[in-house]
RNA sequence: GGAGAGGUUCCCGAGUGGCCAAAGGGAGCAGACUGUAAAUCUGUUGGCGAAGCCUUCGGAGGUUCGAACCCUCCCCUCUCCA
């Protein structure tokens, strides 16, 4: 395992929200951190040219899609998934534990693994904590996680209970078999939406011991306030001096309401997914762009926005070809949404130094807020 | 001039006596999307506040308890033959 060397430069004198940095091998990364979804080698729809002039340092890659094709063996071979996908920044690969969750209807859980049927060819495929790390190792990412299971929701106790003492057996496998000296491994906190089993997963991962701690299972159905009662009782716990990482969230409130618990790294495919959907994120609230009110609007997505995007088109221009399908919406929406991401990451960072984030966090609020019209 | 086919709700197009405010598709309008089986999915598209009522299937008459559907005349489009 790769110790990351995290640390934390600044924290904020009113919240737990803290500035940290860690080094990969692939870079320094300065949190907290949003990390854009590559699931299959590719940030769907940018060039890793376009990805790094957004400002993303690191990205996601995911086991479970890599494995089934083009294979993690076939990936090693070619020098690894920096160099096959030609990304110099940093990448985390998911371990495939949330394909557990989005693919239940084909997948069987046993304690020795997870029974997939391929979603690509029907064929009966196994991931088990060995298997998920092995590729992992193959992909050659800067952070590799520990195969869970992203449990639904609403879930029983009992169930939870279950699932998560399962999850807890294969980070210990995973710890176990987990050999590269350049790639860190990050355990992953179940538990649901009930605190004490939350808690006594993330002691049971202490025991073990890893480079950064994930909290799993979160905007999976349940409604805001648990998931912030999950993360304000749990991000105390956490390990001061090791990354803090929710998977899978979120939208810009939550990124914010997750940084003031002092969470540091997120990941999320809302900014790309919502891109090629139509939506598209503004510090004055959210623009569909198919809106006919677009039509003859020849302003940009977000007035003062430095994007490739916004410096060149007009919401009028952005409304017609998303209208017609043509492929440049897709590009252009994404480079979009994620500048706006990274750089509302990096507006924290400045605040959290700054020792303004309240006084930030409430003109976050105040701006992105229902009622007021986007972009004016 | 002769023969034939046809005119349906924004468009294309089904429907040929009641279950039709009218299938399906397109286009439009709106919404959803949170470790990506997603350039996807959902809702909606005559009027009125609901049960229901009103207007609507080229136009005008007619038959019928009842017509988008049957009959008559008219208008228009397309194809073929002169």
């Amino acid at each position: 395992m790769k110790d990351l060397n995290f640390s934390v430069i600044a924290r904020s004198s009113s919240c737990n929200a803290r500035r940290g940095r860690m080094n990969t091998v692939h870079g320094p990364i300065d949190t907290p951190v949003f990390m854009p979804v590559g699931t299959q080698a590719s940030v769907k729809s940018v060039s890793p040219e376009e990805l790094d002039d957004v400002g993303a340092r690191i990205i996601l890659g995911n086991t479970y899609h890599l494995f089934l094709r083009p294979g993690t063996d076939r990936i090693a071979r070619l020098g690894g998934l920096h160099k096959f996908m030609h990304w110099s920044g940093s990448i985390l690969t998911d371990s495939g534990g949330f394909q557990v969750f989005s693919l239940a209807r084909i997948n069987k859980i046993e304690e020795d693994g997870v029974a997939f049927q391929s979603h690509i060819d029907g064929s009966r495929r196994v991931l088990r904590p060995e298997t998920a790390i092995e590729c992992q190792m193959q992909l050659g990412s800067d952070i590799a996680m520990c195969f869970d299971e992203c449990t639904s929701y609403p879930v029983s106790y009992e169930y939870a209970l279950d699932s998560m003492e399962r999850t807890v057996r294969w980070a210990a496998r995973c710890r176990e078999v987990h050999t590269r000296e350049d790639q860190a491994l990050f355990g992953i906190v179940q538990g649901s939406v009930f605190p004490d089993l939350r808690r006594s997963c993330l002691d049971a991962l202490m025991k073990i011991g890893f480079d950064g701690y994930a909290l799993g299972s979160l905007s999976v159905g349940e409604a805001k306030e648990e998931m912030m009662s999950v993360l304000e009782a749990l991000t105390p716990e956490l390990p001061v001096s090791k990354p803090r990482y929710v998977m899978g969230v979120g939208t810009p409130e939550d990124l914010v309401e997750g940084v003031r618990c002092g969470v540091d790294m997120f990941d999320c495919v809302m900014p790309t997914r919502n891109a090629r959907n139509g939506t598209l994120f503004t510090s004055n609230g959210n623009v569909q762009i198919k809106n006919n009110r677009y039509q003859e609007d020849e302003g940009p997505v977000e007035p003062g926005c430095t994007c490739y995007t916004c410096r060149r088109f007009s919401r009028a221009y952005l409304r017609h070809l998303y209208m017609s399908r043509e492929l440049l919406a897709y590009r252009l929406n994404t480079i979009h949404n994620l500048h706006y991401y990274v750089g509302l990451m990096s507006a924290m960072r400045e605040a959290i130094e700054g020792d303004t984030f309240e006084d930030w966090r409430r003109d976050f609020h105040r701006k992105r807020g229902t009622g007021t019209e986007p972009g004016e």
